[in-house]
DNA sequence: GTAATTGCAAATACTTTGCCACGTA
DNA sequence: TACGTGGCAAAGTATTTGCAATTAC
């Protein structure tokens, strides 16, 4: 684990984030969670629950977001995945289509050299990608 | 392009759908369009707005993807997208975060590796993978 | 004739915003 | 003090379902 909550709300605190207790809480059950949650699954977290409401949490993950902080997932629910952001580290994903257990992936990951291939060739800018496994987990075989 | 209409017909009428004049249209969109398109997006076209009702290609999109002729993406928007599934052939795609342009990717996905390491290490089965670019178009940029 | 399919409308689910009170800097 | 932030409630957007009429087989 290379990020602690410290230094997590002093990045915040560079993007003009205030240090408030809800914003606190959020980081902490995001990197608790280490995978990516959604705001319904926030929401019900026994700490932020009671720390804050739905919207305040929305609308700290979009300016999380918006400060490179997290990052939103699509993960093929219907709901909006976040994830923290981790520098250097880059995280896919192997997501069981039975019951929903969403695992980091451990290997590096495949793709970087294609996503140089695609900057040259297609003039695209600030790429990125995302990478996810899908499949059914031993338990719900 | 290696499947015609005629043929996803068949393979519908193999999996016990009927032969409806709403299922010719919405595989027809689905051919020509050749990428990922939402439900709202289908509707709009032409064709099938005025042969069919939402909650039809809806339905039918579902049946579809339970059937293995379509594919359900997430691709980062609230909608869900969906695609024809063309046997053979894996399609990863590109996508403009600035105009949303989506556009299949031409070369070879370089993840299967990854994907047979993962299924003999974690004993995940039908595994299959989504891998999305994103990026700046220079149009927007 | 029988069962799948369709259209319309209503119900859900999740997200997003408005407004005023509050707390941080 | 000033302005970002928080809570509550209402509105918005996309999905999903119920049911009676219709159509494919």
């Amino acid at each position: 684990m290379s990020t602690d909550l410290g230094e997590l709300m002093n990045r915040c605190r560079g993007s003009g984030l205030r240090r408030t207790k809800a914003l606190e809480v959020l980081l902490g059950t995001l990197l608790k969670a280490d995978r990516p949650m959604t705001l319904a699954r926030l929401q019900k977290s026994r700490t932020l629950s009671s720390q804050c409401d739905k919207a305040t949490i929305y609308r700290l993950l979009h300016r999380l977001a918006d400060a490179g902080i997290v990052r939103r997932l699509g993960l093929h629910e219907r709901a909006a995945y976040f994830a923290l952001i981790i520098p250097d580290q880059h995280r896919d994903y192997l997501i069981c289509t039975g019951c929903g257990t969403i695992d980091p992936i451990e290997a590096p990951c495949p793709v970087h050299h294609l996503e140089d291939e695609i900057r040259t060739k297609t003039g695209y800018q600030n790429l990125y990608h995302e990478l996810e496994f899908f499949g059914t987990c031993p338990k719900c075989a």
